[in-house]
DNA sequence: GATGAATGAGTTTTCATTCAT
DNA sequence: CATGAATGAAAACTCATTCAT
């Protein structure tokens, strides 16, 4: 009788397994022979597991965002402020625990940016509409308490790429020595205007 | 007595004849044989002018940038909103004109994250800060005219911030189909609360 | 199941395919494409099995050398004169059947001169004390069997250091047409001055 | 009028400034233009005064060599036991004083014996030639003052070979730690056999 | 199912040498 | 006389991918 494996768990063990050797060395400087050493399986049957180097990546990334996601949902679920829970969840840019994920997220995106595989892209697209919506549901549901004028629900994808970009200049300019300082800045000031005054 | 060339210059001259190869084809993709002979030049003079292929387009992003900022600069000269100006700011975003240059900055962009040499940060710091100001004075004008409200100086990093992360998301993923419309979307809601009503 | 394949041996084998062309061409002048397509590998396979050119004539030299000692113990154990032991030891450095790996020797020893890595000086250094104790036995037999003066013992180290010294002047000058002229003159000098008159 | 260079002399100021950097730096890895530089004339220029590489180090060897010679024969000059001017031509093979001509010293022997040009050779003869009739005339000026045995005449070229094959197995093995002490004992060892007993 | 041996195309980089001025 | 800009051949080395077992 063959010995049945179950291939997603699989593909998913191995990922795991590399996802600390991604995280402390890069991806740019692993080698698929490194990986499948660490992953105590040979480099044959990472071709059987993952079409090629950025595959693996991929499937840290994914798992660990469904993580990130998991855990963040319910840390937002203790907060009522919609304001607090913007800065929730902007403090992935900046949290000492987030900072493996961030520094993957930042490879990733930099590789995203230059071969953009039709699969990459619609990950990125999902995360992003994800995150979209999170913040869409967060400001409707402060606009329907009256915390925020109706308004804002526009702010919903400026917020998150706001976000974004400031991670991004944090990393690749010395222009931004504190994240959340500049995040805090940003969100306190748009509170201002956009918090209904009682 | 020996040819005397202005290394700068030749730098300069070199690097242009790159420019469009780096555009159609991208980066990763050419080797420096490719571009000393699209630069008409051998591949050691390549090598006298610049330290390696990411040189290259350093150079490269650096003339069309100071090109870039003088045209910018020239435009927001003509007009004297406040929001038109971040406005003709953020069109670098998508103008067909600035095609060439996105499609570099992206890559540049990319590799800034991946490399991080002391000099590509330096690059993307002095670029960062000069936009920073740019959004600064922009805003302050505004402020001093009376246009906007004086809180509205918090939001000239996260202004840029913004234009950066919608741009990024707008390549690596399908969330954002049309840059312009969103920027616009986004830049209407601000400033709709941030004009001075009168 | 994969095949599973004696490194050491394999090793071995493809420094052995090279060793002609090392003899007739020379290291300097070899790279190591040619040795690959000699050997009958691919390139990448050179690497598996050898860190470097340098590595690639070490195993060769290595094989050679062993096999060389092999021979030449068998040899000494058919004399029993001690000065003829010398001189068997030292045909090394002119006879005919010993020509490939003298030249290969020779090379080595230039590579050493210049390229010392810890392994190199190693594997000298074990040479050097092999032929030392070589020296030492003889001469301590010759001693013990009353052939030769006890004092003569402190030539162990200087013998060799004369075959070698003798050998290089005879690769780098013109100036040592016959070595093994040379090599008897000095020989036959010393035994007359070290052997026990009856 | 055109200035009269001394080609010979220029040649020989090159070759000096570069000595340093031959010394510091080791032959191998200088380039021309390194050399060049140090030597505060054009690339150009070094070639019109020199065939290549090696013909500098050769000038440079030769420039030493012969001052070296010059030195070494006004020592000898203050010496009247044999004994003691055969070590006193030893000493350069450990002097401190020497060191740097013996840094060089090796690897020209390396390059010697892989790159055999017609002329290396004929210099390395000259100089084989020289240092052996100066055994020579010491060991026969010590045979015509009765210090020591006619035969001794016989070891003149044995001699420097030997002082030369220590040399370089201390420079390539870990097996002679002091050079100084093995000739001594080697030179000590022959003249107990070789000095006339009174 | 799993493996790891084998591959070779592809890239970067160096540097001796030439030669126009 | 002197120069230094330009060259391109040449070499080392890497690593994703394949495939026989």
């Amino acid at each position: 009788m063959p010995i049945i494996v179950d291939k997603a768990q699989k593909r998913k063990d191995i990922a795991l397994s590399c996802k600390e050797l991604f995280i402390t060395h890069g991806i740019k400087d692993l080698t698929i022979s490194q990986l499948a050493k660490t992953a105590g399986v040979g480099k044959g049957t990472m071709y059987d597991y993952f079409k090629n180097k950025e595959d693996i990546v991929f499937e840290v990334i994914n798992i660990l965002m469904v993580k990130h996601n998991l855990h963040k949902e319910k840390e937002l679920s203790d907060i009522s402020s919609t304001k607090e829970k913007i800065k929730i969840f902007f403090n992935f840019f900046y949290s000492k625990k987030d900072e493996s994920l961030r520094t993957l997220y930042k490879e990733f995106i930099s590789i995203s940016l230059i071969t953009a595989n039709e699969e990459m892209i619609d990950f990125q697209t999902t995360c992003f509409e994800n995150y979209y919506q999170w913040f869409r549901q967060i400001l409707q549901e402060g606009i329907d308490k009256g915390e925020i004028i109706p308004h804002s629900i526009h702010f919903a994808k400026g917020l998150f790429a706001t976000g974004e970009g400031l991670f991004i200049a944090s990393v690749a300019t010395k222009a931004i020595a504190d994240v959340e300082k500049e995040l805090n800045i940003y969100i306190d000031t748009l509170f201002q205007l956009i918090e209904v005054k009682k």
